[in-house]
Formats: structure tokens, C-alpha cells, sequence
DNA sequence: ATGAAAGCGCTAACAA
DNA sequence: TTGTTAGCGCTTTCAT
């Protein structure tokens, strides 16, 4: 077994004691380490053996404030609370293992000064890279992270020109909910947006205008109503629609997580769906497909947006004159159970 | 390129800035940051002013490697698959956030040798203390961490004395849902175990000798069936009972995740839940309130223990001669739709 | 009460 | 090809 307990060294191995094992300088070792050329295969099967012997591990907070690599990457969350999130966050976790990365994940909880002030914490502390999801101030530190030079991916948010971004196509997701919504028969359709200081929630919302107009549907103000692509306000949201003269026939709502408590509402009201009003979210979370009814969703590929994320920061990392990249991913609209022609 | 020299806004502002800003030496600089006593109202304030004006921000890796602390607290966990994981993550990453640390979280992917592996590289490199849930080696690092006096936790495996841990009262939930099973009229419960090198796991077989033997309910050995905690295994330890000569009319499942699958794969040789056969959980993960039946399980306090072990290792962090600590926290049964009286 | 100086473990110029 | 020498930004003695 390799794994034995070490010598009786006091504290941790460092690469002066693996130096001294090897009989060489403490900058061989670094050299080995870090795979730099310029050194005799002999020495390097030294250094290696020693290494392995003492069982050296890394201290990184040395490597990282020596200039070297941490080999950590931060991900910067609202919370862990949605499946949105979950999800994303397993695509950038594995991504990143794959690469031999390991994660940070911090979460901001909803105080959104906490975003700022985590990124810079993160960006000169101890990560190589940030990924934030879902930013809602990115204007305060893409700027500054930019003329750092400092690697950084923005997620579900398109931010300035010169930060990554990585989204998915909202508005053709949207068209195609509305298409389908229109080709059902439905003429009157209400929209909950998302948050609106995301590019997200703007974007959706900017199809619903667009495609409300192009396909000629009901285009009352009031019926769209602002959310924050969450449960409660999808609720309060719905009883504003209910409370409307003549409420909508099918709900588009920014997040699915949003759709499921228009329908819960709605049933709340004695409403069923989708017999009396047809629903429609956005993401395809895992429940989604579980819910009652099935929802019919606008798929977004959220695991592949994290992967997605990783690998362009981890390009922008291995090279940081790598060009600005601003990918958008396709969404899907999956038709489940919750969508129907409108009654009458 | 880069780097102007007095402008304040360029480059990150360290210690050194700000002790120039201030008038001062960066050792009283670092003081004040440190809150260490023996300085002048007057100077500590002065350098707060700078500090502030210049918009300073800690470079966590130089206060870790100079020996302070970093903040950080790390946490293992196998995947952010399964909820009764998220679970317990969001309670670790809420108190962390309560007591102003930052979550380092790490997935193992099951590769089982990544976690002695994260667990030395974490605990030399940037963290201040480690939580690793549901350990499969502990033995590995544990001895190792606690005569290097480093804080951790274990949460959800009891390890050996010398080590934090944290866990429920298996024992008594299983107990508990044997008594209720057998109340209904079971005489015949299988048992598909959990992973059998986590103390969770054996617990829970332990109880569920220990209790049918008490109340005299058969003890056929083929009735037990080990399992992982998941789907994948339940389902075939569900087809192996029902290929017995005489098949169980109850199965306790050692996770949710587990009971999911059983029912379902139940479902596939036509079998209802509960009205052919009971199904009792463990953990109580939001899908369990949700599914077809709703799951009676063993509700495990999951968020509250990832809170504990948090308290419990900034206490050793704060205090590194506390006390060894072992909490057990009360688990509970929740009664709902999957459980009945057998058939007949 | 404050400053000077010595590292923490590492990477990377610069020598040799 | 390898060793020497500086730091990275910070905490911490030890003087003062």
C-alpha cells in the first residue's frame, strides 16, 4: 500500500523536505512539479520517488500567492434552494473534476451586495476563475475583473461585450411556447415575467412583446406581470390575473418553478389545468416531469450550460488573450401536459 | 499594459497601501484588521479610514499561508445528486453563511479515493476546517487530521472516538417504522440496507435485527438485501424479493431515494403501493411529501444536521481543545400514503 | 502603542 | 541542467 503515514516530520511535507530527500534544490522540485522542460530525466525520477516517498501534497495557498495556479474555481449562486441552480451547479462541478478542478461555491442568499463583494474576495483570493449565475450586478466588478485581467464567466446573463457570457435562446424559447400556445387556439395569453434586472427575465420578456405582436395576440398590458422567477410572487401574480376582467386563457411563466405555483394557485381558485387555463414554464427542472400535470416546459440545457461556462473559463485561464466568448445554447419547447385548447 | 503605481485604483490594494495611505507600519495595519488590542483610538482609526477609502481587500491566500485563517470551510460530499445531499448542504452552507464563512465544496464522484485525496489537499491547502459527509474512509485521514490538530467534522458516519461526529438516531427510526408496520399487521418486512461501510447504513441494518427479533417478526435472511442508498440497486433488490418463494408484504428502504425505486419498480410488476405492498423510507427529502403515495419514512433532521456540524467545528476552530463531540439528533417517523395493512 | 524583521511554502527570474 | 535569490501579502514575534 502506497498510503502509509509519513516519516516523523514534523507538520506538513513541504518541497524543501522533498528537496532534501531528492538531494536537490527546492526549485528542482518546483520545476517537476510544474512539468517545466530543462531537467534530467534522472533527477526527475529522483525528485518523483521522493515525492511519492514523503507523500507530498501541495500547499496552495503558497502556490496560489507564488503566482502559480490554484486549480480551484469559484461559482457564484443566489442559493441552493432551486433545481435551476442545482442543476447548473452539477454541470459546473463535473466539468470541472474532469479537468482536475476543484469548486468554491458560494452563495450570495439573496443579499445581492454579497455578490460583489464575494467576487472580489474570490478573485484575489484563492480561485483561478469565476463563474457567476445568474448576476444581478455584474456592471459593479465585470469592469474591474476585465482590465484585471482576471478569468470570468457570466451564466445566464449577457452582461457588457467584454465579459463570457453563456445564455440560452429565450426568445425563440419563447416563440415556440407561444406558437405552440397560439396554434392550441389560444388568443389571450398572460405572461409572469422574471426577474428584470437579469438578462434572463428581460429577454423573455422582449420575446413575449415581440411574438405577441407578430402573431397577432391579445396585447393588454395588464397582462403581463412582473415576477422574480420564483413561487410566491408567481402566486400573488396569478391572483392578479384571476382578478383581471377577463383573465387570460394560458399563463407563460418565466421559470418553471414559477409555472408549478401558477398552478397550484390556480387550483386553489378551483381552476383546473389545463382544462381551464394552460400553463407554460421555462428551465425543464426535474420536476417538471413529475409534476400534476406534466408540465409543458421550454427546456433549457442547464447542466450544459455549466459545462459550457467551464470550458470557456477554463480556455480563458490556459490562455487570457483567448477572445471574448458569447455563446447561447438552444432551448427546446417539450410539450407535456399542461397545455390544452383554451375551453369553449 | 498593466499596474500604474499610485493610483489608488489600480491593482488590489494590500496591506502595504493602505499602511501608506494611513501613515502607519503594515504591521498596525494588520492589527486593526486583526482586532488585535494595544492600539490608539486614534490610529485604529485612521487606518479604518484608509482601509475603507482604498477599498482593501484581504488576499485570503497570503492571511492563510502567514498562518491566520482563511474563511473557508470545506465540505466532501459524494455528488449533488440526491436531495438528502442538497439537503444537508444548504443547512452547512446557511450557518456558514450565519458565522461570516465561505462554503469550499467538493464532490468525490464516487471515486472513493478522492476523498482522503480532497480531504489532504483541502486540509494543507486553503481551508480552516473540513466537514465530509457520509465518509467512506475515514479511518484513511481521520487519525491522521486529529493528531495534526486540524478541525473536522463527520457527519452522517460515527468514525472512531478521537473524531467529531455527527449523526440521527437510526436505530430509533427504524424502530420506529418496524413498530408502525408491524402494528398494521406486517409479520413479513425486508430490509434493502444502505452502503455498508458508512455507520448510517449499518445502523439502520442493526436496528432492523435488533427490532424484528424483538417483536418476533420473521427473520428470514434472504428478507434482507443490500442496497446503496439508491435507485438503481433498490430496483433489483425489489425484483430479488419478489422472486422469493415467499416475498415480503412491507420493505423498509434505507433512503428515500431507495423507497422511490421500490415503489416504482413495485409498479412494474403490477404491484400497488400501499395496497399490495408497504413501503417505508428514510431521510424525508421534499420529493417524498410529493411522490405516488406520498412516502412514510423516517424523517432525518438533514438541514439541522449540516447546521450542527457546522457549530460543532467552528467551536473546535475557535477552540481546538474542546471536547471530541457526538451528537445523535432525533429522527422521526412521518406517517403518509404508503403504508397500510397487508393484503388479505 | 508601534515599527522592524522574519518567515509561511511556493514560483520564477537570474545566475552559474 | 540546476541552484540562488527574490518576492507574493500577510501574521507574528521581538524590539522600541
Amino acid at each position: 500500500m502506497t498510503a502509509d503515514a509519513p516519516d516523523p516530520l514534523a507538520g506538513p511535507v513541504t518541497i524543501v523536505d522533498v528537496a532534501r530527500e531528492a538531494g536537490v534544490s527546492h526549485s528542482t522540485v518546483s520545476r517537476v512539479l510544474n512539468g517545466r522542460p530543462h531537467i534530467k530525466a534522472e533527477t526527475k525520477d529522483r525528485v518523483l520517488d521522493a515525492l511519492d516517498r514523503l507523500g507530498y501534497v501541495a500547499n496552495l495557498k503558497a502556490r496560489g500567492l507564488a503566482g502559480g495556479r490554484t486549480g480551484v474555481v469559484g461559482l457564484v449562486v443566489l442559493h441552493l434552494e432551486s433545481s435551476y441552480i442545482t442543476s447548473v451547479v452539477r454541470g459546473v462541478d463535473a466539468a470541472l473534476a474532469e479537468q482536475g478542478y476543484d469548486l468554491m461555491l458560494c452563495t450570495t442568499h439573496h443579499r445581492e451586495q454579497r455578490e460583489a463583494s464575494y467576487v472580489s474576495r474570490l478573485s484575489l483570493g484563492l480561485v483561478d476563475g469565476l463563474i457567476v449565475l445568474l448576476p444581478h450586478h455584474s456592471d459593479r466588478y465585470a469592469q474591474d475583473l476585465a482590465s484585471r485581467g482576471f478569468p470570468f464567466v457570466l451564466l445566464d446573463h449577457r452582461g457588457d461585450s467584454s465579459a463570457n457570457s453563456i445564455m440560452s435562446e429565450n426568445v425563440p424559447g419563447v416563440r415556440a411556447s407561444l406558437e405552440h400556445l397560439a396554434e392550441l387556439g389560444h388568443r389571450r395569453i398572460a405572461m409572469i415575467t422574471g426577474e428584470l434586472d437579469t438578462d434572463a427575465g428581460r429577454d423573455r420578456l422582449r420575446g413575449f412583446r415581440e411574438v405577441t405582436a407578430e402573431l397577432d395576440l391579445d396585447q393588454d398590458p395588464s397582462l403581463i406581470v412582473e415576477g422574480d422567477f420564483l413561487a410566491e410572487r408567481a402566486r400573488f401574480a396569478t391572483r392578479e390575473l384571476l382578478a383581471l376582467d377577463q383573465p387570460p386563457t394560458a399563463v407563460l411563466a418565466s421559470a418553471d418553478t414559477a409555472a408549478l405555483a401558477v398552478i397550484d394557485e390556480l387550483a386553489a381558485h378551483g381552476l383546473r389545468v389545463p382544462d381551464d387555463v394552460s400553463v407554460v414554464g421555462f428551465d425543464d427542472i426535474p420536476e417538471a416531469a413529475t409534476a400534476r400535470p406534466p408540465l409543458t416546459t421550454v427546456r433549457q440545457p442547464l447542466t450544459a450550460m455549466g459545462r459550457r461556462a467551464v470550458q470557456v473559463l477554463l480556455d480563458v485561464i490556459d490562455d487570457p488573450d483567448q477572445p471574448v466568448a458569447h455563446a447561447e445554447l438552444a432551448t427546446e419547447l417539450i410539450v407535456r401536459d399542461s397545455t390544452a385548447p383554451p375551453p369553449g
